[in-house]
DNA sequence: TCTTAATTGACAGTATACTGCCAATTTGAT
DNA sequence: ATCAAATTGGCAGTATACTGTCAATTAAGA
């Protein structure tokens, strides 16, 4: 036996899960923003406005519960949403430490004009499927995050963390 | 009709697959660096170890194609492994530009130390669904990306980067 | 050969993500 | 009422990712 194989081929990181989710995760985010491109918008911005949009006067600990996001990371999304123009930061009147967040009316005029290029970049994300695995797939994918939700570091608290708000309940 | 209803609600984020991916992305690094805590090794860095590996003396532009990086950021990753003495970095005799990458000895001890740990991490993230759903959805993930591959920066171009490397063909 | 192309590695700048820390503030327990 | 605990936002530091640029070097063409 002279040529001993390597005791690992790329197979050990090429066949599985956490490989071929960073590289899908990858590939959504190039189709993003690419399609997305006149609208200066990234994949985690747009999910922030639109949060903001159906929570308005929401505050930042409760938005990153909201879209599963870690909150350090969102201080500077806020920021840059701000800074575009996209939103307002307002201090609660009732807690000090709280800054409210609603959508301004170029923020929700930028929403309604981004729509379809984001329907299209999801769209292309799934198109190389025939429609049947493309249901399938994302079924799966759907059930094995939500089967997964406490793991992460901001497990995604969808409308429950706004009961404190006043607004639902 | 006095309270009008948003036009947009979280579903517009929530059964996307863009949302989905980054989600499955978080949770998957979550559990990876969790499960191999004890050898501070993330991902990306493993990815990097196991591509050495199986190419010693490949450099970082080939590197980066065959485990689909950005070359920008595989410089970081490449300085972080060789500060912890995974891997070297030899200047080639031939071009002058290229710096080739070799695994150390203790890179080689480490990768067979972790794998027991990345193979608990792997088998994590798909815990919690079926052993048919898992299979199913690892097909269906792995054609997607296979099919998207022309998409993002840096397509995965696996072996056949390796043919002027004078190791293959 | 000489000029142009392309390649390689490096860097600057931006944008997620995460860990861990901090001060200000609010809440809860006593 | 007061002190401890929790919450909120912010910051520093690290690690992917990407865009774009650059100098050094090599390869290719006229």
């Amino acid at each position: 036996m002279p040529s001993r194989p390597p005791d690992i081929t790329m197979d050990a990181v090429y066949t599985k899960p956490g490989y071929l989710f960073r590289r899908m995760q990858q590939i959504a985010v190039s189709i993003f923003v690419e399609e997305c491109r006149e609208f200066d918008l990234t994949p985690v911005q747009y999910a922030a406005l639109v949060a903001i949009q159906t929570h308005p006067g929401i505050d930042a600990t409760r938005l990153s519960a909201v879209i599963a996001f870690d909150r350090s990371t969102l201080g500077s999304v806020i920021e840059r949403l701000e800074s575009k123009g996209h939103i307002e930061r307002k201090p609660s009147a009732e807690d000090k430490r709280v800054k409210l967040l609603y959508l301004t009316r170029t923020g929700g005029a930028l929403l309604r004009a981004i729509m379809p290029a984001v329907d299209r970049a999801q769209a292309r994300m799934l198109a190389p499927l025939k429609a049947a695995d493309r249901k399938m797939l994302m079924a799966l994918l759907a059930q094995l995050v939500d089967l997964n939700n406490e793991v992460s570091r901001v497990p995604l608290r969808a409308e429950d963390a706004l009961e404190h708000l006043g607004k639902a309940g």
